[in-house]
DNA sequence: CCGATATCGTTATGATCATAACGATATCGA
DNA sequence: TCGATATCGTTATGATCATAACGATATCGG
């Protein structure tokens, strides 16, 4: 096995630099997304589903039929975005699309029985899921966390 | 102006459900990650960066000289997608990359002249960046959120 | 020395993401 | 009523991301 290599190292050390890239909060914040979304593709990748097709199958589950638009700002998506996902996850029948009577710009998304029924099953994977991403944390420390986090996506 | 449009929703409430999005870890941390990494775009965009080509300037300015592999594991990216990123930093001059004489499986990356001097000039509206993502927060939250996202990133 | 194993970079595939521009529909205000 | 304005969904472009499979090179153990 060859050594892991910190080899091509070189310590530099230009000009400044009291700087850190790991002192910068958006270089945090993705890092811990990024664990945190390995950890759900890890248990409920079988199920050939991605993060953001779960929250969207979760919240229609929540609120029941959205239109396109509002089901993407209600899992924070791009209408370009959330287009695509529900196309994926219409291709599966997992949700359906029809038509608002009332206003012909809006296309109705829901959860097929199907969908339904498979969310019903994820649900509780998870919640199992964020409490393996919380592990690190004590009790008191993952209610602080969702504070902060909570007012830093707010603004 | 057409109001802001709740129209559509229907307060279906299936099954069980103390169940809310809002209580997993990763859909915050998405949505903060989005936060932070819009307020860096704001900034830095007129440059033509985005927030990971930015992290690998910073990075290579931190420590000189990086074969790709180990660069890619410095700022959290994966070969495929690291590579892609050097490739566009490449051509824009902003890297020059070179064979390792030593260990020919190697690439190795530095800043350019111009590279050098535009993260330089970057670090400090990266930093303003990172005051402006944490204003919601007391300088307390702050030290403590740091803390939190470190432990959860790191496992 | 040499085969087993590990690492490096590449390629391919598919899913997110953000942005800008666009046509269609809906609503508001004069 | 009717033009200005806003929203909805679409299209196009380009940049991230993760994963799997692959050849080339390097290192280790026997």
């Amino acid at each position: 096995m060859p050594r892991t290599s910190t080899k091509t190292e070189s310590p530099v050390r230009r000009l400044t630099s009291d700087y850190r890239l790991e002192d910068q909060v958006g270089f945090l914040l993705r890092r811990a997304y990024q664990r945190a979304s390995s950890n759900l593709v890890d248990r409920i990748g079988s199920y050939d589903l991605t993060a953001p097709q779960y929250a969207t199958l979760a919240r229609l589950y929540e609120r029941g039929a959205l239109s396109q638009n509002l089901l993407g700002r209600l899992v924070a998506m791009e209408p370009a975005n959330i287009r695509d996902v529900v196309l994926r996850l219409k291709k599966r029948r997992l949700v359906a699309t029809r038509r608002d009577p009332t206003d012909k710009r809006l296309i109705l998304i829901d959860l097929t029985a199907a969908g339904t029924a498979l969310v019903e099953q994820l649900i509780p994977i998870e919640i199992a899921c964020t409490a393996t991403t919380l592990v690190p944390l004590k009790a008191n420390e993952r209610k602080q966390l969702y504070d902060l986090l909570g007012r830093l996506a707010d603004g």
